[in-house]
DNA sequence: GGCACCGGTTACGGAACTGTGACAGGGTAA
DNA sequence: TTACCCTGTCACAGTTCCGTAACCGGTGCC
């Protein structure tokens, strides 16, 4: 499901985490060099990076610096791992864009208890998220419009699903199939408009003056924030 | 800015994270006891809790379930402080709902930037630029002028966030091109004056007297430092 | 004062983007 | 097996947006 890039150069070390985080259920990608390492970021988009802060031939907190300067990989979080114990290091870390800090030696599973934390649901929110007439209640995968169910497919739900989780933001195409299609994904970007259409057919009173499902031109989709504001000219 | 309780019986402790933490600018709510403690979040509202398990007269796991299981405090970041170094205590703690699990004794200044990464936007800048009465939020890409609204197409969006990213900066015709439209770019340096001109037609009250985008003559274009700085004579 | 240069403004054709209907392939249930 | 539903793609059309050329007025240099 996830998937989760290791950065790190004790050959013992990365297979004992390989294994451990692939029986967690997550993909491993990574390497046991920081060479490429920003490349390797770059093809796989990984969830979550592990990285080592001494490699033998660059700087982990060299790496962490390029990946929060990169606009598609900053949002990535990184979890470093090191035997740099002092102070002034772990702050620097921390400092430096790192999300959290694991002094080595450790325990295998404190690690995987950490990296399950970020990836856990922030709890944000209901069980039920509600926008004017609109509700989409998780548990019995439904979705009311004032009251009545409307029957969505999968893909109809889980689209619905993430915009109405942030209402307002806009999403790029590519945002969307990453988050609703998932990374591996195999499909074109005007499938996502596809879907917007049966989702406006679906829930909209007037499919052609949307008030739910916002087009925004040149960059993608958004939830609007609020049922009320009008057209203005 | 940022409201943080802390819960923690040993008066010390306490006072010295009090202090550090105010310090560095959030106000602090607390307590030495952990009775009471739910009901101070749900009055005080924090954005961060930071919380010891061991109390003479409650057990912060207990605290800590019972903020996860309450709709309104389930979101708040837990950071829980303990003695308690064992790998299974470690990983309860993470498990229960803790997002960080720091061992005592500890440097203040890790716990300082532990806290701080937990408020630390997602990386790359801001999400919303602000100078004067104009924002320019970038999750919604949108535009608000006085609060207002303003309608803008996308290359319009991206010239305007990349002159309000850096205010008071000049940058060259080229400079812009190169930013906005990208290095391989077909475009003619006379296309920026008129993406310019358009952006004034939409954002300035009077746009023969332009008080956010200016023009340096010679060079190129800037946006405006500070919103005063009426034009003088 | 004349002239070259620079930036402001307008209008227009073409490109890009989105909405939409139709369709093929795959999976599933009766 | 058959029929249906879901999924993803394509092609076409309408609309919006983009970029350019051209014209204009102002500025500063000589």
């Amino acid at each position: 499901m996830k998937k989760i890039a290791l950065i790190e150069d004790d050959a013992d070390l990365y297979s004992l985490l390989e294994y451990n985080l692939q029986k967690e259920g997550y993909t491993v990608v990574g390497a046991q060099t920081g060479k490429g390492a920003v490349e390797l970021f770059r093809r796989e988009r990984p969830d979550l990076i592990i990285l080592d802060i001494m490699l033998p031939d660059s700087d982990g907190l060299e790496i962490c610096k390029r990946v929060r300067a990169h606009p598609d990989l900053a949002h990535i979080p990184i979890l470093f791992l090191t035997a740099r114990a002092s102070e002034t290091d772990r702050i620097l870390g921390l400092e430096l864009g790192g999300n959290d800090y694991i002094v080595k030696p450790f325990f295998v599973r404190e690690l995987i208890a950490r990296v399950r934390v970020h990836f856990r649901e922030p709890a944000n929110g209901a069980s039920v998220l509600k926008v004017g007439d609109l509700e989409l209640d998780r548990p019995r995968r439904q979705v009311r419009l004032r009251g009545r169910p409307v029957a969505l497919t999968a893909t109809e739900f889980r689209l619905l699903e993430y915009l109405m989780s942030r209402p307002g933001v806009v999403f790029t195409r590519d945002q969307l199939l990453d988050a609703v299609w998932g990374h591996d994904r195999a499909v074109t970007d005007r499938t996502v408009d596809v879907y917007i259409l049966r989702l406006r057919q679906k829930l909209e009173d007037d499919p052609a003056n949307p008030s739910f499902l916002r087009s925004v031109r040149g960059f993608g989709y958004s939830f609007a924030e609020q049922t009320a504001a009008p057209a203005e000219v």
